[in-house]
DNA sequence: TTATATGCATAATTCACTTATGTATTAATC
DNA sequence: GATTAATACATAAGTGAATTATGCATATAA
């Protein structure tokens, strides 16, 4: 598991990238997916997904629709085109942030 | 200039590295530093950047020596053993971190 | 002489996160 | 058949590292 301390503020980067890669997905599915991508290291709380999901959806960038499997509720999102645009300016910006860390802490990268 | 949510959670990884590959450094000079190795991309605050220096003192990871130069207070700090230890293991687990998201991400890093 | 740069410091505030708690269904295990 | 683990959502309280604001003081440039 990384330092959540690092992971924090790319949440959202991280929450709209996925979605756009894999089209609808619901909450805990998407934590299933990180997981799975980041091998185990990226653990997502529950405590910081809904909250998030909920402040992109009111920011417009993701819409919602609610399921019923069987007995249970499923609240599927929806990367809208405002949200697209979002996240690739925001992983262009994790990019440059990876070159300017590499180069004040003179490690090599890739 | 970088999303300042980005950075959170490196200042002490940067403080670090800093004085142990550039010897004893003063406050004012870490913050020019760290401007010229990352292009003027993070521009160091006074107010994260002197508690996160007294944290680390208290830490016994860097050690202080206080010189009048002129009538000015300078405050030089530098890197103790157990403070390069540890930057070892923060500029190794930054690189794990950025292995990581690049999966989650999907991007190529370098 | 007035603004800018140098140099340190702390207090109030913000905000994204963690931790804790709550509710409920479904599947696996014993 | 009962209990545990996994699935699925949600919110509230607390934390902590940062931002913003403020304060003090010297040195240099315009």
């Amino acid at each position: 598991m990384h330092s959540p301390e690092l992971l924090k503020g790319t949440l959202q980067t991280i929450l709209l990238k996925v979605l756009k890669d894999n089209g609808k997905m619901y909450g805990y599915e998407i934590t299933q997916r990180v997981k799975e991508l980041s091998l185990g290291r990226i653990l997502l709380t529950e405590g910081a997904l809904y909250p998030a999901l909920h402040k992109l959806e009111a920011d417009g960038l993701l819409q919602t629709e609610t399921v019923l499997m069987g007995k249970r509720v499923r609240k599927y999102y929806t990367i809208t085109v405002t949200g697209k645009s979002l996240v690739k300016e925001r992983v262009l910006e994790f990019r440059e942030f990876i070159k300017t860390m590499s180069a004040v802490l003179q490690v090599q990268i890739a």
